[in-house]
DNA sequence: GCTTTTCCCATGGCATCCCATATTGGCCCA
DNA sequence: TGGGCCAATATGGGATGCCATGGGAAAAGC
């Protein structure tokens, strides 16, 4: 598997620690880790949610994909720059697969004793699992809807529900 | 045989594991399986039934497709992600064909003690037999409905119906 | 010297793997 | 055409390995 697909919880312990989920480990392996060496995930402040996002090398190459779009030294490309790169950190995973989450990530997502990893295909996001759970139930609504007006044109009577196109449903 | 067609029940055992239907699986070699190697199969909460959607690589090549028109790391391809990423899950087959229902996606279906394995071609559905039951009858009306409308200056109905269920157990 | 982090090991639960069995359906042969 | 043999499948159970989690000890930083 190439992609970051579903959800775990899992605990952060008194020491700060969380294990990262095995399947999402063995992505970052073949993804190649952050940090060429033993192991290290690229982690910062999502930019509009109360999260962190997080990869390996595939999601370090992205962000300067973006960037290199931008003209140098524009102020665009400043501010971008600054709000991709600036919070980054390269948390290091121990024997055991786990992470110690700094203070100021956890701040930002809310984070205290238990963390939602979710997958996102390129990438994946830790919540605070309450949170999360309104977040589910948002982009469910919005996909529902997006996909109402999406079949709408389309609809051949098929009798049931779940027959028609679409990935969901 | 590419599509998934007709259904089956097969029994949850003591360990939440069930058998995917023989031609299910017979589907889901030709088509690849979600995760390349052993066996895996894409899983996730039907939006608009109480049922569980799952396929393989053609399945999961359409969600991809929902998302590849959407720009990176914008707010709006987050969220959809979200819904359709976050709750899919890789089932992975044993070495007899089985998966295992984690608890999440048991209780999104009502699944209890036995499933019925629904082919809709290009992905199959899961349900609980008894919900099935009235689903597909439901269904028969609509169908029956519309075919008389349909066939009111067109008719070679071929009146035959029930000639599907290849149950077991 | 004290606190904080990193490494290593222990453990319990859960998931996976493997083997056994029975029942079904198909095939061959008489 | 009928009977019996064989292959495939669904299902059950035991064992084993992985994984999340906790804790102690060593190393590094303040």
């Amino acid at each position: 598997m190439n992609r970051f697909v579903s959800t775990f919880t899992n605990k952060i312990d008194a020491k700060g620690r969380v294990s990262i989920p095995a399947p999402f480990r063995a992505v970052l392996e073949r993804d190649g880790y952050a940090h060429g060496s033993v192991g290290g995930v690229y982690c910062y402040p999502s930019l509009d949610a109360p999260a962190l996002d997080a990869g390996g090398e595939r999601l370090a190459k992205k962000i300067d994909g973006l960037l290199s779009g931008l003209p140098d030294y524009s102020d665009e490309r400043d501010e971008l720059s600054v709000a991709l790169y600036g919070d980054v950190q390269v948390l290091s995973l121990d024997g055991d697969g786990r992470i110690g989450l700094p203070e100021s990530l956890r701040a930002h997502a809310g984070l205290t004793t238990q963390v939602t990893f979710v997958g996102l295909g390129d990438k994946f996001q830790m919540w605070e699992p309450g949170r999360f759970a309104k977040r589910r139930e948002r982009a469910r609504e919005k996909v529902q809807h997006t996909r109402k007006l999406f079949s709408a044109g389309n609809r051949h009577a098929s009798s049931e529900e779940g027959g028609d196109e679409g990935a969901r449903g």
